[in-house]
DNA sequence: CATGAATGAGCCTTCATTCAT
DNA sequence: TATGAATGAAGGCTCATTCAT
């Protein structure tokens, strides 16, 4: 009946409502600014109908988190399939968190909140499942790369090295800029601009592997202006390029 | 007089078991799991004392931190004073934080929720200044590790590259490593021993500087296990070796 | 839809359950024995409950003054329009007062509280709002007395007093009665009917004033008792009449 | 011996402090500012002394009452004394009260406290006894005027006229002054100088009363003067004269 | 006598969640 | 299905008073 089929998209609807007032709130105000009085009195339903949609408060925020997590998935995805190489196509991940962590510089903080154990174990598992699954999509493209790259000849691992293991370096640093950049500056960073020296350590750290073609061999600057272009159809984040 | 000497003496001590029963509540049960009140029966004495001793639950937290911060600048001091090349010592620091992680493993978790406005504003002036100052301090030792290497002709950074951009790619990773350790492990980092390709990846970053001796050129997991035992009188960190 | 016009009423008749309460218990403990907690016991609603309809503690004692003074500006009102002359309709006010008083013995005491800053500075912008302007409502009966009888001719005040002059000696007058006999009587006053006291006073203040019929020449008791029950339906308060 | 009279001085001298201590914070914070640490840190002393001069915090502020209160007894006392005609020494206590309430503009706000019953039984017996006896002698002084007005001839009370009465219209007003003078201005009164009204109607209604002289036939506003001069070493306080 | 650490009842307020309508 | 009044456990903080030293 097309009636259900309106129903259905109503809910969807108001299910993204809930989502972005929820962020918006979590971005402004905090985790314990967050609650759902106030939730329900912004999107302007009862606290009710915000139940009808999320069981509790640590599943609205585990959605919440699958939200972003999805489009930073999908820009993951977006960025490993650029047309270059390798190690282009690496960078283009980073570039396109770069990107992300402007659009949602709140994320890292909303997905510690679930790793905090009284809050975890109230998520229903279906969530939980679909949270897991975000993640490890995520994933798969980063080692897609990593593959791609030894095949190519352009990276070689020693047997002790895990395939991952300049992944890791990666999402290590863009993980630490991210709690980093969100406290005060210390003294030896101030008026530094971080994002490129991040950006620079990336590039620091792929040379040290030996990831071909090197940034001494290649103007990886001009690659990250083309993928934020050509994919994100955005200028280049501020501190990638000088 | 001697008895003052003594109240003085228990004072602290009631300092100490505050703040490590404090740090025992948050590691199990999270901010939200910390309580005024909770702590009091812990340590069995009443809600009255423990804000003799701290005037808000958030000047404890500022005060739980700073408390193992401070641990943490005197590892850092020690371990930039081992008696080897400016490599060797900006290891000694990595050796230094892995160990100090394994011995606070919630140090991070902490100190991000200072981080939170609605806590922050409520820290009180003195003790916000002698968090800043344990900061600086900090960082002023690895700073001078870096001034050292570029003075002994180990490090040579171009005129673009401030001073402290290789400490922030090992400042980022450790931090980045520490929050992605603190949840679950994802797939492709099952079962892989995370601490080694930190470590490698310090190695990797450095080479990628070009900070002499490379890792090629010396073998670091011989220095760390001195550095483990003759700086911190223990054995070097499982991950470190192989 | 009639269910929410019959919530509308249930929500009314709860807030006056909650104000009754309330001003019984300052009565009998003071504003130091007035609780949040004791309220939602007595009222048998829960503490939740209570703090929906009154922000605070102190906008429900607010309110409460709020209510009680809009009683009074009722019964000042209804007194002014006493179909009289401008000395009999002034003292008609007396009386509502001496009534309003027998009816709220209370009133005075919690409005002082409103008066403690610390105390005010919680209070609801829209709460004090109401009372400011239930405050001005009632000068302005008074004053219009005032105006009547200069027109009439009833009253000369020479160009140094101001209009509200005969006004604020009946005011101190009635507030100053109310302060003093809600102590223990001093041993001059002791025994003695004040409440006629008072009233005799206001009638040589006005005999001061000149302020027409004097009470040598119209035997204002006679009004009194025709106020009292003309206007308000009761017996004439003791004190009044011998 | 000598020891114990120093020991006495020092006690008393230290009771002075604590009440004078004491009275500054009601003035400045108000009563829920008020409390026993605060004042121990303030005198630099214990609040364990603190305790041996008052029993309780409610003894202290019963202390405090009659302190100013003693201090109010003889201003009236001394301005009884004032050599002129009763109705000039009827105002002289008016003129002494204007004057105790610029030096004590928070003794009634104080006084009304006493009149709580939950702070009030805690007052010890003695106390209580020096609060009623303070409060005797000053009434005493009052009446002892008027009974000098009748023996005089300057005032004549019929028979259902309580020897007090005048006395009680002058109380009146000004307590009730006080309370009024205390909270915002309300819109009629705004801007004018309520003092001098005070100072009116007290001669509206002692004229009232027919108390000679009256002030038609009397400059009241010199003597006014002159008992600031000579009974007060002050300036005649604002609003007694134009 | 003086001290001040310790006490703990008491208070205000918040907010996730339920459920009758 | 939507509503929002009602709940009540929970938690942060204060402060008068006591008492061992």
């Amino acid at each position: 009946m097309s009636t259900s089929l309106r129903r259905q998209r109503e809910k969807l609807a108001r299910e993204r409502l809930i989502l972005d007032t929820a962020r918006g709130m979590l971005q402004q105000r905090g985790y314990l600014g967050l609650n759902m009085d106030r939730i329900a009195e912004a999107i302007e339903y009862s606290k009710g109908t915000v139940y009808q949609h999320f069981s509790s408060k640590e599943d609205l925020i585990a959605a919440l988190c699958i939200d972003t997590a999805q489009a930073r998935a999908e820009m993951f995805r977006k960025a490993a399939s650029f047309d270059g190489n390798t190690r282009e196509r690496v960078l283009a991940i980073g570039v396109a968190d770069a990107i992300f962590i402007r659009r949602h510089p709140d994320h890292f903080a909303v997905e510690s909140i679930l790793d905090i154990q009284s809050v975890s174990e109230k998520i229903p598992d279906d969530r939980r499942a679909k949270w897991s699954h975000t993640k490890s999509t995520m994933m798969d493209v980063l080692t897609g790369i990593v593959r791609d790259a030894i095949e190519a000849g352009d990276l070689v691992l020693d047997d002790t090295t895990p395939l991952c293991a300049p992944l890791y370096g990666l999402w290590t640093q863009s993980v630490g800029h991210y709690r980093i950049t969100s406290s005060e500056p210390l003294p030896p960073f101030e008026g530094l601009d971080m994002h490129r020296v991040l950006w620079n350590n990336y590039n620091r750290l792929l040379d040290g592997y030996g990831w071909r073609p090197l940034s001494t061999e290649h103007a990886f600057e001009e690659s990250a202006k083309r993928i934020s272009a050509e994919v994100f159809g955005e200028h280049v984040p501020k501190g990638i390029t000088a």
